[in-house]
This record gives structure tokens, sequence and C-alpha cells, in this order.
DNA sequence: TAATATCCGTTTGGTAGCAAACGAAATAGG
DNA sequence: CCTATTTCGTTTGCTACCAAACGGATATTA
């Protein structure tokens, strides 16, 4: 009797499937970790064509100017520690949003290695027009979902964060 | 009566909540788009320092190697297809890839437009060697997580996948 | 069969990302 | 003080990634 593939079960998965069935290998796992990756790219992908094109930000750009709008001014240091961005990463989008006249950076006068980066007017209006937008596309990509669903999903990845993070 | 934070919730999600909880948005979209993006992030980072590395391949060219291998050589197009690459920056990731003598172009007679791209056997010998351990490595990503939840993590992520690739 | 359109992989020009080297500035130790 | 050492942010050199332009090869159509 021919089985019905799985309808939820992605054509790529179910290939995977028939391919390495037969193999001993942890195929949860392996679901798990590629579907993370793979819903990341489609959502960063989504927002850069979308609203973030509108403003010229990339992902990381807009992450940085969405930090800075909610903690405020930051050292680039603590900035790329929290944008989860290397400090040399972290120079060039610094640059980049300079040139969109969104963020400034400041010599520290007691200590002449730092340097804070601060918003613009410019850069505040942006994220403030931008972020609700941003939050709306965001409710668009997990729209299928229902509350408790996204909380489940939410506090799923966020054991896979601590799990892959600590080393 | 002071209330404990939620243990469960991250630093950087706690302090959103802080500074923007007042506003009407949709935290738990919110929460669940960012962490998945953080996910990717920590489990790609993670696996380019530990597996990969020892095999001088980043996380795309891992998963060329993996399509070629699963899938059997293919036209670029379909490569790039397949590993949800452009078609441009799939010329880069062969081109690499055949520098470390993992795969080879072969030109299609019937059609000089096309290129075939195929495993070599130090490719078929690399990724046979590497994938187990790659995927021990999910194993330990997801290590937290019951079989059943490693199962929902994927369904979850397949309908945000699916949500955010039709637009 | 000649002109046109389409298709294919590569190239180009741009941003993003990392690690490691670097140079200036501050701190520690003697 | 004055030399090391450490701590900053930037630069460098590399891969990756995309969109769009390109140029050769095939299809289409008149």
């Amino acid at each position: 009797m021919q089985q019905r593939a799985d309808p939820r079960l992605l054509d790529a998965e179910r290939l995977t499937q028939e391919r390495l069935g037969d193999r001993p290998l942890d195929f949860d796992s392996m679901l798990a970790v590629s579907n993370i990756y793979r819903a990341a790219t489609a959502v960063r992908r989504r927002a850069e064509k979308g609203v973030l094109s509108e403003f010229g930000l990339s992902w990381g750009g807009f992450t940085t100017l969405w930090v800075l709008w909610v903690w405020g001014e930051m050292q680039s240091a603590d900035l790329a520690e929290e944008c989860d961005l290397s400090k040399g990463t972290l120079t060039g989008v610094v640059k980049t949003l300079e040139k969109r006249g969104f963020v400034q950076r400041t010599a520290v006068e007691a200590d002449r290695r730092k340097v804070i980066v601060s918003l613009t007017d410019a850069g505040r209006d942006a994220i403030e027009q931008l972020f609700p937008r941003f939050n709306l596309y965001e409710g668009e990509m997990v729209g299928d979902l229902s509350t408790g669903e996204k909380q489940a999903l939410a506090e799923l990845l966020r054991r896979v964060i601590v799990a892959a993070g600590s080393d």
C-alpha cells in the first residue's frame, strides 16, 4: 500500500529521508538545525527586500539602529557585543550608517581610545518610523502560528541559543 | 511585591521589554523572529569554528557538498536553487570548492551554456567523513530538547519558512 | 535563415562578516 | 618616570552574499 508523504515535510527534507534514511543518523536534530538556518535566511531576505530596502538598510544596519534606539548611545565595543557582531564588522556597519546620516561617532575626552556611537535625529526618525512597520512584518512571518506557538518557538530557540552559544 | 524576572528570558529580551513595553507592539512575534535569527547565527558560528574548520569549509561550502552528495551531480542553476543561493554566489562557492579539490565542473556537450558540477573522489571522502560528525554536532546544538520538542521546533519553523518564502 | 528573444554561468560592484595584525592610548610595575 | 602590557577601534585580507550587467549559446519567430 502506497503511503502518502507527510505533507508537512518540505521537498528537500523528504528527499533527504529517501537518500539517507538507511543510515544511522539523528534526523530529528538534523531537521531542527537545518530549518533554523533556512527560516533565518528566508526571514532576513524578506525583511531586506521589503521594509528595510525602503530605508536603505541591511539586517545588520537595522539591528544596530535598533539597539541604539532601545539602549541609547553606546561605546563601540559594547555596541558590537549587543549586535552580536565582531568589532571589525561593526566598524564597517557604523561607517555605512554614518554615510546614511543615521548615526554619529563621538570621541571620548577622558579616554581617547574610545568612541561613542549615537543616533542622529534622522536616525531616530528613521527607526521610529521603521520599527512599527518592521514589527508588522514580523507578525506576517509568524502569522500562521498562534500566540502560544510563537511563545513555544521562542522558548525552544532560546534553549538552542544557549546550547550553541556556550562552548 | 517584587516580581522575579522570567529566567527563561535572555537579557536582551528582558531589556527590550523594559524599554518598549509600553508601546503597542507584537512582542510574541518579535521574540520569535529575533530568536530565529540569533539561533541561526549561533549555530552557524559554532559549526564553522568546530567541525567545518577542520575541512576548511564554510557553511555554504558544506551545504553545497552535502547537496551534491545527497542528490548527485547537478547543473549549476539547479544546485544554486537547492543550496538556496543566488547563481552568482554559487559560482564563487564552487570556485572555492574546486580549489580545495572537492568538486569539478564539466561542460555539457549538448548545450554549451550549461555546466555540471559534481563531487570529486576527495570531495566524496570529505563529506562522508564529515557528515556523521556534523550530525553529532547538530545533536549537541539541540541536545537540550526532547525528540518531541525537536520535531515541534522543526514543524514550527517549517511554517515560518513557508510564510516567509511565499511572497 | 536571419533577426530577435531568451537562457545560462560568470563577472562586477557593492555590503557584510570574521580573524588577525596594527597603532594609538592608557595602565601597571619596577 | 619609563618601560611593558593591556585595551581600544581601525585596517587588512579573505570568503560569502546579492542584484544587475554581461556575453556567449540556444530557441523562437518571422
